[in-house]
Formats: C-alpha cells, sequence, structure tokens
DNA sequence: CCATTCATTCATTCATTCCCT
DNA sequence: GGGAATGAATGAATGAATGCG
C-alpha cells in the first residue's frame, strides 16, 4: 500500500498504483518545497568528473548527514522529484549510497544529491502534496522465484559465457525449466551487476575496496 | 548474495527519542574478570565464519558475562553505539542471546559484541552521552492487536502456503476483517521467523536444541 | 527487566522502459 | 535484441510498543 493511511481496503491488485513508499510511512516533515524555478543550473560550474574516490567519500558523508536530518532513503528520492523534478525511488537512493550504480550514473545523481544537501538544513516545512503521478496501467509480471541451485547454475553459466547466444538461452531455459524471458533477463541483469563501481566480490569484510 | 562479504551498510541510526533504561539503572563498572575456563576465544585476528556451535556456545557465554558485569542488554545495545557507531536495541541483543537473528546475522554482530566484553572489563567511567539527533514526528501506525483466534488462522494458513499472493492476501483479509497490510506483513514476519537460528517450533521444552 | 509481536527502513532481485544501431 | 537507468516487489535487519512473568 503505501497510500499513506487511507483505511481502504482493497484496491484491485495487479495494478500498479505505485509509486508508493511502503506503507504507512510517513515523510520527513520538511519534505517538500516548491520546485526550483531554475532546475537548469547545470553548469559545468564547478563538480565535473568526479573521481571514484571523491564518489565514494561523498556518498559516505552524504549518508551520514541524511540520517542525522531524520530523512530516509525514500524521503530523499522524493525529494529530488520535488526540487528538480526528477523523483527516484528508495532503491536507487541505496544504490549510490553503496556505489552500486555504473560509475557514469555517480557522476549524474551527485550533483542533485549534493545540492539537496546543501539546502538540507534550511528548516520549513510546507506541506506538500505529493502528487503521485497517478498509475497507469499495465500490469507487471509476477515477479518469478528463482531457487537457489538453479542460481547456481545460472552463475555457472555466466562465469563461462555472460553472452550467451538465444540459443544457449533457449536451451538453458529448457534445462533450467524457466521462461526464456526469465532467463534472458537474468543475464542482463548480471551483466549490469559486472559495471557496478563496486562489481560483486570487491568488497571486503569491513566494507573496504580491494 | 553473489559473494560472503557483506555489504558496506551498517546501521542503527535512529532516532529513538525514548528513553528506554530506567532511570535508576547505571551501568556499573565492577569489573570482576571471571576465570571462564572455557571461553572458546577465536584470536582477536578477525572473523572467520564461525560455526552454528560457536555461536550457541559464545551467545551463552555472552550473556553470563553480561549479566554478571551489570548489564541489561539495552546498555549493551547503547553501548555498541558510543563505541562502534551502531547502536542496537534492547530487542537484537535479547534475539542475539536467544539465537533469534539468521546465521547471517548472528556473524555480523558477533564480532561486536564480543569485542565489547574484551573491553566491558576496563570501563569504568562511561563516557558518552549518547547523541540523540532530534526526531521527531513520523508517526507510526498504532500497532494492531490480533486475535488469537485469528492468528490460528493465519498460522493454519501459513502451513499451508507460507507465500500467499496477493489475492490471497486480499480475500484473506477480507475474511479475518483486518487490513490487507496487516496480513501481509504478518506473513513477512512469519516468514523470518523461520530463517532464525531457531525456528519456531525448535526449542524443547527446556530450551534445549532438538 | 527480558521476550514477543507488529511495523519500518534498508538491501537485493527480477522486471520494465527507452534508446540505439 | 542489447545496454543503461531505474523501479516494484520481496527479503533481511532492526526497532517501538506491548506483554508477561
Amino acid at each position: 500500500m503505501t497510500n499513506g493511511a487511507t483505511p481502504i481496503q482493497h484496491h484491485g491488485y495487479g495494478m500498479h498504483m505505485n509509486g508508493m513508499l511502503s506503507p504507512g510511512q510517513q515523510l520527513h516533515p520538511s519534505l517538500l518545497r516548491e520546485p526550483d524555478p531554475e532546475i537548469d543550473h547545470h553548469e559545468p560550474s564547478d563538480e565535473d568528473a568526479p573521481t571514484s574516490d571523491d564518489l565514494e567519500q561523498f556518498a559516505k558523508q552524504f549518508k551520514q548527514r541524511r540520517i542525522k536530518l531524520g530523512f530516509t532513503q525514500a524521503d530523499v528520492g522524493l525529494v529530488l522529484g520535488t526540487l528538480y523534478g526528477n523523483v527516484f525511488s528508495q532503491t536507487t537512493i541505496c544504490r549510490f549510497e553503496a556505489l552500486q550504480l555504473s560509475f557514469k550514473n555517480m557522476c549524474k545523481l551527485k550533483p542533485l544529491l549534493q545540492k539537496w544537501l546543501e539546502e538540507a538544513d534550511s528548516t520549513s516545512g510546507s506541506p506538500t502534496s505529493i502528487d503521485k503521478i497517478a498509475a497507469q496501467g499495465r500490469k507487471r509480471k509476477k515477479r518469478t522465484g528463482i531457487e537457489v541451485t538453479v542460481k547456481g547454475a545460472l552463475e555457472n553459466h555466466f562465469l563461462k559465457q555472460p553472452k550467451p547466444s538465444a540459443q544457449e538461452i533457449t536451451s538453458l531455459a529448457d534445462q533450467l525449466q524457466l521462461e526464456k524471458e526469465v532467463v534472458r533477463v537474468w543475464f542482463c541483469n548480471r551483466r549490469q551487476e559486472e559495471k557496478r563501481m563496486t562489481p560483486p566480490g570487491t568488497i571486503g569484510p569491513n566494507g573496504d575496496f580491494i
């Protein structure tokens, strides 16, 4: 649900109505200000091309400040929308903090988050209307649960061949009793994983980079 | 998970404004080092994956020492925060001692508690004031009380089908006169329970493992 | 005070969209 | 048809409130 608080109980299922925060979620009190009129401030002004270290550093700092200020990841995502017109999900903020985005993507988001951080201090509780854009209706495929053992098999294949051909996918899907599409998507996602700032297997026990 | 390493993160922030410790309680630094004959101490070196037995052993030992030292579970949770930056609730410490966390979670917490245990003796002054970040009002949903009979019904369904679909949840909620969300959360929690080191139904009357 | 139950926040996995070419 | 950005749904970690003895 996500809908904050309405007692209304059932709505059609399968539809989205998304965009929502977790149920019962109450937004940070100071949420929402007006959209910044000059969204277009993308001067090459200062921070261009950050280094990996910059990003790592910033991400850490960002997280700390966010927490101190009492915002959840979801809050931040929403505020970005009201500030700059781009709403982001909790997922994305989470990934940013954990450096689980591509370098390029990190660079893109950094300025937005940075600006938010700078402005976050000013208090003000304006009310808000989070007008969630109402949904649009496509029904989403039911999430497929992949067995651990099956995942292992996929992982093995990936190590041998990260970009299987259509046929390989088909036969693999066949063997593993999965839809072909599911297998294809799995590989897409797995490949993306390799491209993050912190690819699988690069983080030490303490969160240090290797 | 893709890899065994723990991801960066740590949590423990919180805005809790409560004062959970009772006022009278003072952590007293009477440090008695008791000669525990059979401490299974791994070298301070690092954390290698402990076995279930290690954990069980440690948890028991930890509890004993904690009590001897005169700390409550809440105290420990708080001190961890001041020592290492991660505050934990009484609940979490309780779960640790009772092995009611996932194996992975137990492994994560063990080093911290171990370290605290080692250092607990040397203290005497309790430094620190917990920096309370002013939390403010994000309102929490009122806790729903679920009737015993209703719980029974949920439990039955769980045994048949631990992962009900959205529709099942809806209809169940309908039958039981509960909010859909409450039902969904109930199932989430129930599933988690199964994943603890000591799942429901595995403890004998004496607290022994089965 | 400790234990348990309902609830929230953070992390990960499967899925979708939008280019591209 | 793939890659990149991004999200919903789900799982995992953790807590507040309550129960209880």
